[in-house]
DNA sequence: GTATGACCTTGACTTATGTCAAAAAACCGG
DNA sequence: CCGGTTTTTTGACATAAGTCAAGGTCATAC
């Protein structure tokens, strides 16, 4: 349980009495963690594998909000705020995850001010992400978006021009506001313009001038 | 200075305290307030007018992300977080506002816990608002997410079937992620149809109805 | 090894929305 | 009330991206 960002600072007393109160729960691949509209009556914190936040829309298009994964916070806007949850998580493989109910923790977010803290870092952190997609689906288009999410990959690692993703190229599309058929035509005209090379999940970046170009509007494929 | 959402339930020193600190500032109508990239010394509370905060793309295609008006806050995010500002911001008419210096903020927020508070309240509703904005521009069609502004507008107000816009249809389009030219063409769609009227910035919705069924995409203009 | 299903790709087509240009209407300061 | 600016509307057109349908690829389980 150490290393939990929003536990940072936290006393030792106050990260004794956690013990009593986090519930471990688990998840299968697909299964739904909850859904929209349904009460917020905690949050989770994940151990382990990854969880998908989404929108779907009346046709059953799926938009992507976030992946949520090791040791980030799941459903903890709607818990501290009171309201149900406005999005659907699912998780993405198997996974392990911590409960924290809503009483205990807005008893704890008062009583501690480093949760507090913590918990307004990553508030902030997390609407700077929001800002940054709603820029992308308004004034990007799909090419954009998508060489953003190439260099995006390639500067968390350290980016040896080869990036690997990290879930499907269906996933991809809902992450990026678009469909799969789309997605799959888009990376085939970035190969056969040598700007990048696929090789299943594997992508490999042979102009990344190009792919500022593009996330800029200044080339278009 | 009072009922400021952010100083509810302050201690009577510290709001004294305050006013040793705010600054008074004015802008005038157009006048830009910030810009993205620059640094954030600090945030507004705007006392009087109303500020627009937007994204410009490569083309110069403007998107708003919020309209900042009476006691709300802006560039707070930017200033707690210690990031630089990630959009602009212009004074849409002739706005008072109070400056409120990022280190004596974070001093203030350390010390009382009611201000933590205010402000996870505040990060939390907006995150709320970009997860919708998000779902709009990705799920919705522009006509959807007119018809949900357009309801939006309704309730807010009591709502006896007239809602005044309170921007001009230019700036609508810009909230809603669109340009002039398709906001008009739609308006007039939905007279022609029967599902409003419209007269200048005021709007008569006749159907409200047909506009909840655009909404849903069960009903296609 | 092959079968089953998930994932991905491709082509032909449709459509919502953007672009450009011009006219019309509304607004404003003097 | 006038002249000029700004906003809004309209039309003709371009295009990015979605839909539908079919086929291909890949992996995993049996």
């Amino acid at each position: 349980m150490m290393n939990i960002p929003l536990f940072l600072n936290l006393p030792a007393d106050s990260m004794k009495m956690l013990q009593g109160i986090l519930m471990e729960k688990e998840f299968s691949k697909g299964e739904t963690i909850f859904s929209e509209g349904s009460e917020a009556a905690g949050f989770y914190i994940i151990m382990k594998g990854r969880v998908k936040v989404y929108k779907l829309s009346a046709e059953g298009k799926e938009q992507i909000l976030h992946i949520v994964g090791h040791r980030e916070l799941l459903g903890a806007v709607s818990a501290f705020a009171g309201n149900p949850y406005p999005a659907h998580a699912d998780a993405m493989e198997k996974t392990k995850a911590l409960f924290f109910p809503r009483n205990d923790f807005m008893a704890l977010v008062r009583k501690e001010p480093s949760v507090a803290m913590n918990m307004m870092a990553n508030l902030a952190m997390r609407l700077q992400h929001f800002t940054r997609m709603i820029e992308d689906l308004s004034l990007k288009e799909v090419p954009g978006r998508l060489a953003a999410y190439f260099l995006y990959l390639c500067e968390r690692k350290g980016c040896s021009d080869i990036v690997e993703m990290d879930i499907s190229k269906g996933q991809l599309a809902s992450l990026l506001g678009t469909i799969p058929e789309t997605l799959s035509r888009i990376l085939r005209r970035l190969s056969e313009q040598g700007v990048l090379e696929v090789s299943g999940r594997s992508i490999r970046l042979k102009n990344k001038k190009a792919l500022k170009d593009i996330i800029n509007g200044e080339y278009k494929i």
